[in-house]
RNA sequence: GGCCCGUUGGUCAAGGGGUUAAGACACUGCCCUUUCACGGCAGUAACAAGGGUUCGAAUCCCUUACGGGUCACCA
């Protein structure tokens, strides 16, 4: 059976590319019916950060990820934390010191000319490592996308097997647990191609079986360098703060580096768990396009119900939106599918609160002939119409028939009243909505101080 | 710098000896339209370069260039 495995070290924010490793490991394992399971490797003391645990669960969770196995609901392989691990390593690297495929080392770490090889050093009394023996020669090994690989041994180094602090690295760690875990499908970032030579190694001092190693390509920024944290585009968590939704995100992100077997672009997860494959994998590093996560973003608010998007939309609509006399739930529709990020929401409404300043060439619009002049004739014949209309008729369609009648009787085009309109309500050139959506969210009394205010500047 | 990997339009990418070299994003234009969008239609735009191999190369080989990764008692 597949068994594949995610393995982070809790240090911080869930980063774009451990994401989308994870990602396929548990989309690869969904696909064969095979196990995907959760490790932490939490080997390096130093950089240990208590709360990294609960992002990490709280991440997979709202990235739709299930893991099989892990600490949190555990497993025939437990445990799954390396530090509660700790002594199975350092008995199998003394295994390889028997095996002659290992050594003690007494040198400072970071120290150059290291003789312990040569030594050959019994077990010492003060502080040591473990390092792991190169033997001369060269090693293959196979990788399901990059294929087969040689390096010179020469090329390789004597690596640290423990640390003085007696935890493994996590160079060792991963071939101890991976085969303890019985993983068969080792997926990384390719930054990991050039240690797994020295993996095959170890593996094969210890006569394991070697893994599959299914190596992805690295995910760029824009500029073509690493995604940066500076930028904010490195972590998971900067999106969803961007107003992006999850499933958009990891819809985006199964598409770099992977591509499906048809045209298709959008994909449930339940269907990703259907398709996904190594077949599709590319060995070329991909770029990350904030253009077309947004475009995607807005596939996903589109595909939505209004009733699914109002909750969604309801913080960010308050924080655009103060006064009390709007319908939340037209604001909330007007703006579901007009919108890319949840963000955008406030800048597309800031002129609900507080009408915007404009000049009167605002109400210029060439395709329906609307001039300034025409506007202040059609809005002053309008606004007694309008005073005179029942505020409890004030709703969409009787508006819009008004509107028309309104136009008929005037002998002229609809867009000729309604371009005004819609230009004196939002004061803006473009609005999320026509006039008869305006009105209707704005209601009687503040469309009618409206228009009079457009008068005012006509 | 050594080693490893990569290179199809601006971006994601299909294609793996014979194709008019898909599709998507972005961009441009047109249509639709109660603004802007949405939607529909159309368009611009690519096999890094040079050598081979072959009847035939984006596809196979070599070289070069460029890009990336890696050379920690980090992961």
């Amino acid at each position: 059976m597949m068994r594949t495995r995610f393995a982070p070290s809790p240090t911080g924010f869930m980063h774009i590319g451990n994401l989308r490793t994870a990602l396929f490991g548990y989309l690869l394992a969904r696909r064969m019916g095979g196990v995907f399971a959760l490790r932490i490797e939490d080997t390096d003391i130093g950089r240990y950060v208590p709360e990294a645990l609960d992002k990490i669960y709280e991440t997979l969770k709202i990235a739709g990820i299930k893991h099989d196995e892990g600490p949190d609901i555990g497993g025939n392989y437990g445990p799954y934390v390396q530090s509660e691990r700790k002594d199975s390593y350092l008995k199998q690297a003394e295994a390889l010191i028997e095996l002659g495929a290992a050594y003690y080392c007494i040198c400072a770490p970071g120290e150059e000319a290291c003789n312990c090889r040569a030594a050959g050093l019994a077990r010492p009394e003060g502080p040591y490592a473990i390092r792991q023996l190169i033997p001369p020669g060269q090693t293959t090994f196979s990788d399901l996308v990059y294929g087969e690989i040689t390096v010179e041994n020469s090329e390789l180094e004597d690596q640290v097997l423990i640390k003085q602090d007696g935890m493994p690295t996590y160079n060792f760690a991963n071939v101890v647990d991976d085969h303890f875990m019985a993983i068969t499908h080792v997926l990384r970032g390719s930054e990991y191609l050039p240690s797994t030579p020295k993996y095959n190694l170890l593996y094969e001092a210890f006569g394991w079986p070697i893994p599959t190693y299914v190596h992805l390509p690295l995910i760029l920024s824009a500029d073509g360098g690493k995604l940066s944290k500076r930028r904010g585009d490195a972590f998971f968590e900067d999106f969803l703060e961007k107003g992006f939704l999850p499933e958009a995100i990891v819809n985006y992100i199964v598409l770099l580096g992977w591509s499906p077997p048809d045209n298709r672009e959008i994909y449930t997860l339940a269907e990703l768990e259907q398709v996904f494959g190594i077949e599709g994998l590319s060995k070329a590093p991909s770029t990350f396009d904030l253009a077309k996560l947004k475009w995607m973003n807005g596939e996903y608010f589109k595909a939505m119900s209004g009733k699914n998007f109002e909750p969604l939309a309801a913080p960010y609509l308050a924080a655009a939106v103060k006064r009390e006399d709007i319908n939340r739930s037209a604001l909330s529709l007007m703006v579901k599918d007009r919108i890319a990020t949840l963000l955008e929401i406030r800048e597309i409404l800031d002129f609900i609160d507080v009408l915007p300043e404009y000049g009167a060439d605002l109400f210029m619009n060439k395709k329906n002939k609307s001039t300034p002049e025409t506007a202040k004739d059609m809005l002053s014949k309008l606004l007694p119409e309008m005073e005179a209309f029942p505020a409890e008729n004030w709703e969409s369609g009787a508006i819009y028939k008004f509107l028309t009648d309104f136009a008929e009787a005037q002998g002229v085009k609809n867009s000729l009243v309604l371009w005004p309109i819609r230009c004196a309500l939002s004061g803006k050139e473009s609005s999320p909505g026509g006039a008869t959506e305006l009105l209707n969210v704005f209601g009687k009394n503040e469309s009618v101080a409206r228009i009079k205010q457009a008068l005012e500047v006509l």
